[in-house]
DNA sequence: ATGCATAATTATGAATTCAAAACCAACCCT
DNA sequence: AGGGTTGGTTTTGAATTCATAATTATGCAT
């Protein structure tokens, strides 16, 4: 790599490349399961095998990929069950940075959130962009509940979620359900409760 | 390190390391906000500094230590907001876990369940023994709850509580409620609720 | 004497090299 | 013919080497 381009990044190369590798595992291009060729992908990226392997080891721990000793690493596969864990475990995480946002939510914030959940009810047709002011929404919740360590967990186990093909599926199939909790949640954030 | 050893042991040598460190992070060998000498440490344990890096990088993502950019790892240092939140966390999670466990367990599971409580309310006077079997009550009801990744999550945030040295008296002037804590806990376990 | 600039040192980040374990296939023996 | 063994190939695991950024120290000028 070139000193320009390295100069503009503040990031280590292995965080560059960990992000590289999340987005193939997103899109597919690693699909779960497949074991992932060291030699290859560095070959790919011009890099050498060195920042590869230490940024396998961060998305190992983001849980996006698995790593079995003297064999390497493979994208992770999502079980039904997995599925269902994450799944209780983000509403459960959510669920209580609502609660505390509901508490502590300074007026600005209120407005603000009062703000994104006006612009979800007129987004109930786009699905995808539904889905990024939800995102929005949730984000600003934990941002506002304040604890640095849940907010990790849940923006892991997101990545995780989405490792998953039903992923999209299974949130369209509840879309009503989640603009009916939104509107409950917002009824509780103005109630201060 | 001689084949022998390598042979024994399944694990790669940068997950012996990571729990090297670790403990040595545990009794305070390294000190929370100092930094961590890489060379020094790859000398100390005859090795090089590529697999010491790897480990570092695993707990970095556990938040034992903190990478910054061209200056290494150092400790983690626990705020008392750190310790707050992660204490709140580990409630709301082992809560959730309980209330699974209520629902779910098995005759078998509730007996052994009821062996550990009683062997608890026996060592109230003996602190560390008091504190292990309050692990062990705690980790069975993970186990019995069944969520891999709720289990995960509680265990590395366990480690970084073990960061902070307010940790076991903070623990101590709780004991008390602890101990009413698990009678309702095995009351509502009995009532399946 | 103090402050800034520059050089030397030190430590991290990455590439390259070396070692060894696992996988695969061909061959031999039963 | 089938199964096991052995040799070769491929890939991972770790050590070593090289490059570069940051810190520290030194010297010069004001």
């Amino acid at each position: 790599m070139d000193t320009a381009t390295r100069k503009l990044s503040p990031r280590a190369l292995y965080q560059d490349v960990a992000e590289q590798v999340r987005q193939q595992i997103f899109d597919k291009t690693l699909e779960p399961g497949s074991w992932i060729d060291e030699q290859k992908i560095s070959l790919e990226y011009g890099i050498s095998r060195t920042p590869l392997r230490e940024a396998l080891k961060v998305l190992a721990a983001e849980g996006l990929v698995t790593m079995k000793v003297r064999r390497g690493a493979y994208v992770t596969e999502m079980s039904r069950d997995d599925v269902a864990q994450v799944y209780h475990l983000l509403a459960l995480l959510e669920s209580d940075a609502a609660a505390l946002a509901a508490e502590r939510a300074t007026d600005a914030q209120r407005t603000q959130l009062a703000q994104l959940h006006e612009h979800l009810e007129k987004q109930v047709r786009q699905r995808d962009a539904f889905f990024a002011t939800n995102e929005q929404i949730h984000l600003a919740l934990l941002d506002i509940a304040g604890n640095r360590w849940s907010t990790q967990i849940v923006l892991d186990l997101r990545k995780v979620m989405k490792l998953n093909r039903h992923h999209s599926l299974f949130k369209q199939g509840r879309l009503p359900d989640s603009l009916a909790e939104h509107r409950a949640l917002m009824a509780a954030i103005d109630a201060r409760d």
